[in-house]
DNA sequence: TATGAATGAGATTTCATTCAT
DNA sequence: CATGAATGAAATCTCATTCAT
């Protein structure tokens, strides 16, 4: 449901209501339950679809080349998690609620995986001599999860930008830092 | 209190019940409030003197050149957040909820003063040539916030590295980006 | 409703649901509402029902020896009880429901017959001599009723009995008892 | 609780609300949650402590004639029974509920070492010659304990019997039946 | 200061019943 | 007749907070 997957990313899980999500509905909340078997499978169902959907834009990748790879990835990143805003939000601000329960094991093996292509990238890209040879894989996959998976709440509307400027300012400085320098690798 | 901050980190603030902080504190729950007029005061608490700690790193700068000076305010910051992991998490995901309320009034003021010092360190080093002249201020502030202010927990014991690896690792990301080049501008 | 009476006889009166009874006929909860006003009246028909054979096989009394007429009576109990074990389990799990409601007021009159039945026959056969003159009429129909009206699903199958030795041995009890005796007066 | 089992006897231990139950308590209903840890919990104390002293009673024949143990076990049942009145019925009414769970299995294996008793008690009396030899241990455990064991709510007030006409009554029927003979074997 | 019983508002959930289609 | 969405009352339970001892 999209207006329980609003009021979640708004005011977090725990802190909305069933009545809250009814009220938004329109009805009564046990009539909610009509349509859910509980407040926490209203969560799974988002969480899941979210995750789906991410992960198939991973698998999508259909190059070999790493920088492009990445970019790929990124774009798809970004498309995904803005279809799914309130999802991510839920993710970041409940992590430690969902991922403890039996339930959502799927989380941590979703999060596993997307890991896992991230370090594969960054590892190839070493090799070709295409990036840094001291670059930490694993420390710059965290970095820049937390940058991209940050809520993208402030991302429309408060500062006027539009998606793809994001992530292209994302990418530039991802591949060139913000240091000035003699003709510029990015953006091709 | 410490107890109440590291419970809050782990679970939340709406998450974890005066019974629990109790337990933690080896008394019982309405024994706390000789010590605290309300949850929400010992979450004001520790939220202030966050905020006044962060505050004070990035008064604390002493050089006008504005790549010095940011690698001194990443340097500070990395430091106070990692003393204060409970009231970041705390910031973080229950933001919504702790800025909604007139009490939590300092923290919008706090962010804004934060968000400016960022802006005007971009903004004198493009002047300065010292940074791309088409860097978005703003908007590299908002992705770098990201980062910095993430909940620090992964930065510690699961990966195995030293607050400084982490903060030389996005300090290089930082001005230099992950192409390979002859002769980076990154420290040591 | 039979499915509604093993329901019922399963789970109890009020913790049967009426969407569990719709489950078992294959419909949906709502759609009972076409075959039966209320869940209280198709407790109504299985429970009114039942009596009514109950009372049928008391009045087909057809002899004037008391002896003679407790074995018609145990046995057309018998016989009727276990063709309504779900009405029988209802009543005895949920009588003080049942009788308190004017709805219900056939069952309180059904039961004082029965009873009247009983210390009649016992009167009748302590006049003649048949039965133990300290006989206490009400109390021995108390006791017997107790057992001929305990939900009889541990009749069957689990312990192996067929019907008639539950019924012979409870009979043989009932005349004689359980000591060991020169010439025994029970039945077969 | 005392005012607990009162009420779950009374109505049945799904039928009666928490709220009753604080109502008789005189004390709202969110108030109870301090000495119990849920509804349950409050069946499981009253049917565990009513168990232990039926066992206990049980435990405490201590002669080997069948006859005089038997005695023994029914006066100190029924004593104990008549002490645990409501948790009797709980026990009969809500039998499938409560031996469903997992929680509550000490039930079922009380129950088993009952039967266990009385089974060998039947069968040394059939060795000795003291009972008839064709008695069914098993089936006349089972006929006896529907008796033993019903509600005794009956037993008290309304009909005006003594609790020791009732056991007298009861020892009579057991041992004697109803018939009547020359020289009755039963009451000491 | 600490205890522990109590409060009272509110949360999630259940369920018999209704009714437009 | 059946569906399925909705109702609304009520049930169990949670929790921040108060207060007499």
């Amino acid at each position: 449901m999209h207006l329980a997957g609003e009021l979640f990313a708004e005011k977090g899980f725990r802190a909305t209501t069933v009545r809250e999500i009814a009220d938004a509905a329109g009805i009564l909340s046990g009539s909610l339950y009509h349509h859910f078997d509980s407040k926490e499978s209203i969560g799974d169902q988002i969480l899941s679809e979210f995750l789906t959907d991410v992960l198939a834009g991973y698998r999508g990748v259909d190059t070999d080349d790493p920088r492009a790879a990445i970019e790929q990835v990124v774009r798809a990143s970004t498309a995904t998690l803005s279809r799914h805003r309130a999802a991510l939000t839920m993710l970041q601000r409940d992590w430690n609620y969902f991922s403890a329960q039996p339930r959502f094991a799927y989380l941590r093996e979703a999060m596993h995986e997307i890991e896992q292509v991230w370090i594969t990238l960054f590892e190839r890209g070493k090799r070709d001599g295409q990036f840094r040879s001291d670059l930490d894989a694993k420390l710059t996959y965290r970095l820049l999860r937390d940058v991209l998976w940050m809520p993208t709440s402030w991302r429309q509307g408060e500062g006027g930008w539009q998606p793809d400027e994001v992530v292209d300012g994302f990418l530039r400085l991802l591949f060139d830092g913000i240091t000035a320098r003699n003709g510029s690798t990015a953006r091709n």
